[in-house]
DNA sequence: CGACTCGTACGATAGGCATCGTAGTACGGG
DNA sequence: CCCGTACTACGATGCCTATCGTACGAGTCG
């Protein structure tokens, strides 16, 4: 088996040409979501949706993770009881191209304009 | 005098040091402000809010300048009866370089997948 | 002045959404 | 089989917002 710990339980996740980018643009527009798709970037691959200590509760930080999926920013898979998420670099690469890393560019200058970090 | 026919009311801006990014993404996301911002970036000068043909009424026009406004995206002035709304492309650039015509270039290709055009 | 155009202000409405808490399901390990 | 962990589902709440209609203010032109 190619994927051998992935459940059954699937997720529906927005094909390539279903995205929008008012939806993408409204995914990020929450300071939350923007930060969980900042780190996810950073680390490159994927992570567990408990690796984030979000100032949220649970709930919440689920119903982020839900936006950015139905969205079309990340993709979400079970493995056991995580939940995975990575981005969709290559879909998102593929419609438009060169705007996500100018999105994450525009995040970290904010960030050390504002956070001096 | 340098500008004529400036009338005295004027309009709160945010500086550009109050510029937040999800303000401004927030902004875009709604595809009544994109399409504006896009005519704006088209036509590369200032227009007057008549000039734009949207299939909403007068009233909620007036509230989509005032959110593109306010998050940052565009200037606007009193000229005579109209009111002139110019894009903030320097201080864009100068807070997020490359964004605005990613998110432009973005947004063209997604007018050309969905309508063809 | 009077009429007309451009845009605003204000109130209403309906829907969306970020947040929480609690109760529940799925999975893996002892 | 039972327990703990990871995440979900659902309902509630309060705020934000896209939209409208109507009434008004500011400016221009005859």
């Amino acid at each position: 088996m190619t994927s051998p710990a992935v459940s059954s339980r699937d997720l529906p996740h927005p094909t390539r040409e279903e995205i929008r980018l008012e939806g993408v643009l409204h995914a990020l527009s929450d300071p939350m979501r923007l930060r969980i798709v900042r780190e996810l970037a950073a680390v490159g691959d994927e992570l567990s949706c408990s690796h984030f200590d979000l100032p949220v509760t649970k709930s919440t930080t689920t119903h982020h993770f839900r936006v950015l999926r139905e969205s079309g920013v990340l993709q979400q898979v079970y493995r056991g009881t995580a939940k995975m998420n990575g981005l969709r670099k290559d879909d998102l690469e593929g419609l438009f191209p060169g705007l996500l890393d100018c999105l994450l560019d525009a995040a970290a200058r904010q960030a050390v304009r504002l956070d001096g970090a």
